[in-house]
DNA sequence: TCCCTTCTGTGACATCAGTCACTGTACTCC
DNA sequence: GGAGTACAGTGACTGATGTCACAGAAGGGA
């Protein structure tokens, strides 16, 4: 790994302590992710812990008819807990990971994450909480399914990749439809109303946000 | 602890190692639950890693409005994966616990949790099991609501019901459509469908389950 | 510039699920 | 055994969402 990316990675995962940083550096690849580039697939057989560095990715579900859902996004800093959670038995990964902007992703082979779990506590505290973090956002993406209309499900979903990427939110109605697992003529309805509320306007290919809270 | 629980422990929790299980019996609190006693309420403070040792416990969400909806049953030898990621840092419940038929419950105080992760390797895998298996259930009570129309949630739903407590469903009706997050005229009508398939029998208070495949 | 593709907007309609209103049935507690 | 209560069944209606069928608008490439 050359030394830039050794100031970048002490930048975004600071948490971590200096001597793991030195092996993380050592010790994993690193891979370049275009937009649109798969990280990981459903059924593929996890191999490495993988830590962002750069970009965005976005973690996803997708059923048998390939349709698809989306459960929360991963920024620079954060860990795929799946990928942790595989770890040391060769499982096959449960859910799709895509970039959304060109990436930068260090994996780290399952077997040293494991024994970093022993030996670094800041990697042990990584994990958990990572793990925790995950687990509180599927939570809240399962209770928009479940208890929530679309309307609102659209309103959180596009808070989320504000919150992520911005107020220019470039995406098609095709495409956040499919990842609220809805279809593209019910979502443009509802965009549309929205837009008439003043809360954000409509381009193509792309959604102004003024300001979802008004709503 | 008295010694006939000590041999019970012994048996659900084999996996533990025998100095982990002596600390267990020594350190943790008993709590009998009676059904419908909850175990753990949404925004209670959690201050002890939970374990189930007889019973079983359901695990669900619910909103402002008071619906509720199942995440997943826990068995004995099974753990609250949340209540271990709370841990040491007296984070906020996210979710309720209740007893579903008279359970018994180890209460592990947080802080030793914590530093047995470290002390005691079979402590640390079984936690990451733990974790790893309730986010795999999870994931799949969410493919279930995000993909799946009610007929085929209700047979998903009563499927996981048999696996955990036998073909005699002891449920009414509205107790479905809650946990599904339903209402009961619909489950009623879903119901009748099943049982002209043949699946099952309806009667009062409880579904009598021949053979949900069949479907 | 012109064609072609992709994206967006919209009406009409079908379907699923939730709600209301009511009936009937089984169980329980005096 | 009678009254009261929880549970279950059913028809009618409503609303939200998905589907179909188009039409128009924007952009890209030859």
């Amino acid at each position: 790994m050359e030394s830039k990316n050794k100031e970048e990675l002490l930048q975004k995962f600071s948490q971590l302590e200096q001597p793991l940083l030195d092996e993380i550096l050592a010790q994993s690849t690193i891979r370049h992710l275009k937009e649109g580039d798969e990280a990981l697939r459903t059924g593929q057989y996890i191999k490495s812990t993988v830590l962002l560095s750069k970009g965005l990715l976005k973690v996803y579900r997708e059923d048998e008819n390939g349709n698809e859902f989306l459960m929360y996004y991963l920024e620079p800093g954060n860990a795929c807990a799946l990928s942790m959670m595989c770890t040391a038995r060769d499982e096959q990964s449960q859910i799709m990971v895509k970039a959304v902007d060109e990436s930068e992703i260090i994996l780290i082979p399952s077997h040293l994450s494991e024994l970093w779990l022993a030996k670094y506590k800041s990697w042990h505290n990584f994990v958990i909480a990572s793990y925790r973090q995950r687990f509180e956002e599927l939570l809240q993406t399962l209770d928009s399914v479940a208890f929530k209309a679309l309307d609102e499900r659209l309103l959180f979903y596009l808070k989320r990749h504000v919150k992520v990427s911005g107020n220019e939110v470039k995406l098609s109605h095709q495409q956040i439809a499919n990842e609220l697992s809805s279809s593209r003529e019910v979502i443009s309805r509802l965009l549309k109303k929205l837009e008439q509320t003043g809360a954000i306007t409509l381009h193509r290919n792309y959604i102004e946000v003024h300001d979802l809270d008004i709503v």
